[in-house]
DNA sequence: GGCCTTGATTTTGTATACAATTCTGGGCGA
DNA sequence: TCGCCCAGAATTGTATACAAAATCAAGGCC
């Protein structure tokens, strides 16, 4: 949701999340206007925008004398946005039970959850095929969701939280994926995809807010898991953000 | 929090908040990034920031051709967003039973209360006096439950939301004087306040989460209440916002 | 030896010129 | 008459020069 809709003002933003996801920082470390201007290749103008815009994204933090520093956040906060995402997407699912339950306007929503279902039963899918088809369904379901809760102010809550890369509903799929766990992690998720929409189309509110609560907290488990076996760095996204000391 | 510190941009954002709060332009309408510096008086380069600023906050819009508009809210919008605080003020207040009890670290939540007893209680204090010291004293509570949260994710979630004027803890508070429900309200929330302090002290998270979430909802009745006797536009802070077609 | 002051240097903030894009109005043709 | 297209105008996007502020270092002072 950068506020600039230009080519470059894009590019800028877009090129500058990589570098900063990607690690090319510290966490804590200052980021200089100049010293980006000379990473991405253009004036002062669009990649001081682009600063501006990662700031929001909390990717960057904006320090009270001017500049820039990288975002360093504990285990703790990962967890943290992971349950305030649960907390987020439980009410959407509410809102959404109380607001669009009904077989017609949750079609779409089984539809996808059936798409889902193909892609799991089919024995040829395999490997990167299997998860990058699975994350897109996935943030299309959760999409769904939210469209279906009718509520552009929760929306924009929402997209905050999940502009994090570890707070993103797919964050953790692809780990699954490295991880014994395997396929099972996925097969949980649609289940309970599959209530979640249920609940939803039965206009039951309270269990939808309970079940998309929940949902996330499969991520956090994810998380905790990845903690102990001392692959955050390796396979959590937006990893590089953790900062050293607190773990 | 704009992410610009200096004393210009400062003022840029500031003076443009006002200009669109205080019903300069109609909801929906353009905001030209010319027309802006005319009005506040200094060059295109703070005004665009502060453009992006007050998007980011919720009162522009950018458009994908360039340009902002003045965000247009319907009633229901400014339900949701009230009901949206009410559900990450009810997790800022279990978070804070769950990490924060006892009664060493409640103690400046106590005195906070102690104050605004002192303050309901002093007959000599009336009028615009009283609502601008409660404003002050119940801001300043909302501030201390969120830092007991220990959750800085949270803080800038709820950061978002409240910076939307009828989305503030408290917006409808001096609503509440020219209404017949006079001191009462005060009086409500005030007990509210006391017993969301006594679940947090308790480390009762299920029971500060209800009421935290129930807290807000004041101020829900309070705009349905306002939205009847036809006072929205008068008493609520923002509601220069409101389109007219849909009320 | 530690700390403050002061000037040089770097970095950010502001203004403005120029380029690119989008909107507007009129004319043309089907 | 309606739609299309093309210039002109207006507006936004980008680059850069200049101003102000902060950082840093060295030197002097207590």
């Amino acid at each position: 949701m950068p506020t600039t809709r230009s080519r470059q003002g894009l590019a800028a933003v877009r090129k500058l999340r990589e570098l900063v996801i990607g690690g090319c920082f510290k966490p804590g470390e200052r980021l200089s206007e100049l010293a980006a201007v000379e990473l991405i290749g253009m004036s002062r103008t669009p990649v001081r925008a682009a600063l501006q815009a990662l700031a929001h994204e909390g990717l960057l933090e904006a320090r009270s004398n001017g500049g820039f520093v990288v975002c360093d956040y504990s285990l703790a906060d990962m967890l943290d946005a992971i349950e305030l995402r649960g907390v987020l997407e439980g009410m959407a699912a509410r809102l959404a039970a109380e607001r669009s339950s009904g077989t017609a306007a949750t079609r779409e929503l089984h539809a996808i959850l059936a798409q889902i279902d193909r892609l799991l039963d089919a024995a040829g899918v395999e490997g990167d095929d299997l998860y990058d088809a699975y994350v897109e369904l996935n943030e299309t379901f959760h999409a769904e969701m939210l469209r279906l809760a009718q509520s552009p102010m929760l929306e924009r809550s929402l997209a905050q939280v999940t502009a994090l890369p570890f707070a993103s509903p797919s964050a953790f799929v692809k780990a699954g994926r490295e991880q014994e766990v395997n396929r099972n992690v996925l097969i949980v998720a649609q289940y309970q995809h599959r209530a979640i929409a249920e609940a939803i189309t039965a206009g039951d509110g309270v269990r939808a807010l309970r079940l998309g609560q929940e949902h996330a907290q499969t991520a956090a488990d994810s998380l905790k898991r990845l903690s102990r076996t001392g692959d955050v760095g390796r396979l959590v996204p937006g990893s590089t953000l953790l900062r050293r000391d607190t773990g």
